[in-house]
DNA sequence: AAGATTGTTGCTTA
DNA sequence: TTAAGCAACAATCT
């Protein structure tokens, strides 16, 4: 589950990775969520040189030098970016680091669930897995870029744009749940499931509270959980639950940090006499503490 | 072996 | 018209 900090976290890592890379071919393994026709991609995309890696909310944006062609990359819930450079190709995977690294993607490259593999002039590769095929590439214009952000992506957790006042303009008069609406990418992009459900704990607000409901206090509380939650978890590289992995395919470390989501049963780490809550809220598993949460 | 897992879209209902 | 709710998508794990 890719959030805002797992997909950051390999922006920035294949920022440093492969930025002016040329691309000397791509190949498509299973179509599915991948547009073009994977010919006309091979042939649009072969020769294009990697310019910059940039990214809303969940979605990461892969911009060309010379070119206007845009490439954007959803891992939705179980898409993996995983890079081997030709060190793990010349080490034919005896070498110690290779072996850790085969073994944290289980196994070796590509696998089963490898759906398409670019490749670098420089013999780097970048292999794009994901298991329930959610996941999509799509290769765009800058005019289809600007329409999908409009329309889909409202304003990141860390930029001027949000801020308590924005906060109280969505709020207004919102009867869905606060999770519903903070899960809402056209509202603010990045949170998902894991962040939402820590966030309102930190917040101390219910997740199935009205958005209207809440007063100016509790609003400030939660812009400055977000804000923290967030700027936490790119610094410890994402939370992984199931299948996230970086680019090099290590875990994230913002597991043991988490305070409510994944524990069912256990004692609130707040109060420490309540058991944390499980239910079913927007069709998520939602955890909470009743006596610390309000 | 049925049910849960979750990001996003798009349909249905209110 | 718009908001809210929910099934669908696919594969795996419990």
């Amino acid at each position: 589950m890719p959030e805002l900090p797992e997909v950051e976290t390999i922006r920035s890592d294949l920022n440093n990775l492969i930025i002016s890379n040329r691309i000397s071919d791509f190949s498509v393994l299973d179509f599915k969520n991948i547009w073009p026709d994977k010919k006309t991609l091979k042939s649009k995309l072969k020769n294009l040189v990697i310019k910059k890696i940039d990214r809303k909310g969940k979605l990461l944006i892969f911009y060309f030098s010379n070119s206007s062609l845009i490439l954007i990359i959803h891992l939705k819930m179980t898409g993996q970016l995983i890079y081997q450079d030709k060190n793990h190709l010349l080490a034919g995977g005896h070498s110690l680091a290779s072996q850790s690294f085969f073994q944290s993607i289980g196994g070796k490259l590509p696998n089963k669930h490898t759906r398409a593999i670019f490749s670098f002039s420089s013999f780097k590769k970048l292999y794009f897995n994901d298991i329930r095929k959610f996941g999509y590439i799509k290769l765009i214009t800058k005019n289809d870029l600007e329409g999908l952000l409009k329309k889909f992506y409202g304003p990141e957790p860390l930029s001027d744009d949000f801020n308590v006042l924005y906060l109280k303009k969505i709020f207004k008069n919102k009867k869905t749940s606060i999770k519903a609406l903070l899960l809402d990418q056209s509202k603010i992009s990045g949170l998902g499931n894991i962040y939402v459900d820590e966030v309102l704990f930190i917040a101390k607000i219910l997740p199935y509270r009205k958005p209207e409901s809440l007063n100016d206090s509790e609003i400030k509380k939660l812009y400055n959980a977000i804000n923290k939650v967030i700027k936490k978890a790119i610094k410890y590289r994402g939370t992984t639950f199931s299948n996230y992995l970086d680019s090099s395919g290590k875990k994230g470390n913002y597991y043991n940090l988490l305070k409510v989501y994944d524990r069912k049963d256990k004692l609130c780490l707040n109060c420490k006499k309540e058991k944390v809550r499980k239910v079913r809220l927007v069709g998520r598993g939602t955890y909470y503490c009743l006596s610390c949460q309000s």
